[in-house]
DNA sequence: GAGTGGTCTAGACCACGAA
DNA sequence: TCGTGGTCTAGACCACTCT
């Protein structure tokens, strides 16, 4: 046997890990759908059920697919509660959250500013879809934010401004074929500008707490661009260490 | 054989990472230690090594174990990088996080606040000991925070003001015997308050970051809450959402 | 009852770190 | 060279879901 050896090696089950997220990029599996048990996965790959599970459980943990005993394994969807609950972190003074209604101010072509081109890997001036909405906790308006998404990922978004749903993730992944798996955002204070305060029903110069997020797919890709304004009286962020 | 059967099943890998969480709270392991290899504590649980692989795997993804090949398996302990990457979310405009230094202001002993007390689930009016002091990025004051934690749990703690650490954290570690596991932190926008505009040299009333940080150890006791006041021109807090 | 994931075991071999 | 954790396998049995 002339194997290589230790230069390189790279466990089994992140071979297959590999080969499996290749599968959810080109949608090969899509968000819904059910995966081969474990069995058939294991005689397919070539190796032994242990190690498939290993991949699958690592997969789930990135919450790439869902695993359910007795039903089996399924690629991760957003679903109404999953973009509300794990991508908005606000919570009242209970430590509850809630859910937002959105109302859209206006969407319009336009091409990417400097920082939007850095942030999503655009060229300058490439043509993207801005969306400006309003969302409101308790029919109190709490957020104004700026979303920008490349125009080659969403064509024809432009035209959907009577149906925008409440959760852009989910038309993301059922329209446009993308799903958004992770984020970063970045968070800061600032003085409300007269358009933010005019949003929000504020004093311009009150102290708002400013969201940007940078959303990503699966290859780690970034496919949003988000600028969110958050009136912070009633309402604060909450993040977890652990 | 007359085994209790479905109704509360709790798979034994649970019940060994109990028992190794007890050991955790207990300090019989305290942070550094150096634990049995999985083998003894396979023959020492009456379970397979699999078994306690998968105990020992999940309190490592919860951070309070490290463990590394050919060495062996490690209490997670506070050392000045971990308390400081862990635990401090401003980043620079590069997205670097920086090492901050802290000057204290004053530290007393005190009464607990109604907000107090109910974070740290005391008494009203029990004893605390607040702590101010400002942390500064590149020699510019950038935080100005108060700390609270229970008197009974740093006892002494107030004769300490010449030697305070940089990381409170690793000084409740190796002094007082607690350790902070993890941390929940709430933010909010503010008009900075004369004292904290004076400490960060700022006008009164410019918009600053608020953050609440409530710290908890290995059984979810709180044992420590942080008012940090962030001056977020040059820095923004980051948060990652998986 | 059939099929799924979840748990548990026992044993083999590999990669890594330290003496 | 030895002991550690890391990987991989094969097989058994259990709990859950659906039909």
């Amino acid at each position: 046997m002339d194997e290589i050896k230790s230069p390189s090696f790279k466990p089994l089950y992140q071979q297959v890990k590999e080969l499996m997220l290749m599968r959810l990029t080109d949608r090969s599996w899509a968000p819904g759908d059910l995966l081969p048990s474990e069995g058939v996965l294991a005689s397919e790959f070539g190796v032994s059920q242990g190690t498939v599970r290993k991949a699958l459980d690592e997969l789930t943990s990135e919450n790439l697919l869902r695993r359910s005993q007795g039903r089996g394994t399924f690629v991760a969807e957003h679903t109404t509660n999953r973009s509300l609950f794990h991508f908005l972190n606000l919570v009242n003074a209970d430590n509850e959250k809630q859910i937002p209604q959105s109302r859209l101010v206006d969407m319009q072509l336009g091409l990417a500013e400097p920082d939007e081109a850095k942030a999503l890997k655009l060229e300058l001036g490439e043509q993207v879809v801005r969306i400006r909405r309003n969302r409101y906790l308790n029919d109190c308006p709490v957020i104004a934010e700026q979303i920008t998404v490349p125009w080659k990922l969403t064509p024809g978004l432009e035209n959907l401004a009577e149906d925008l749903p409440n959760t852009l993730y989910q038309l993301y992944e059922k329209r446009f074929g993308f799903s958004v798996t992770k984020a970063s955002e970045w968070l800061s204070a600032i003085s409300a500008s007269p358009y933010e305060a005019a949003q929000l029903g504020l004093a311009v110069g009150t102290p708002v707490l400013c969201i940007q997020r940078l959303a990503y797919t699966y290859n780690a890709q970034p496919v949003e661009f988000r600028l969110s304004v958050c009136h912070t009286a009633n309402h604060r962020y909450l993040s977890e260490l652990t």
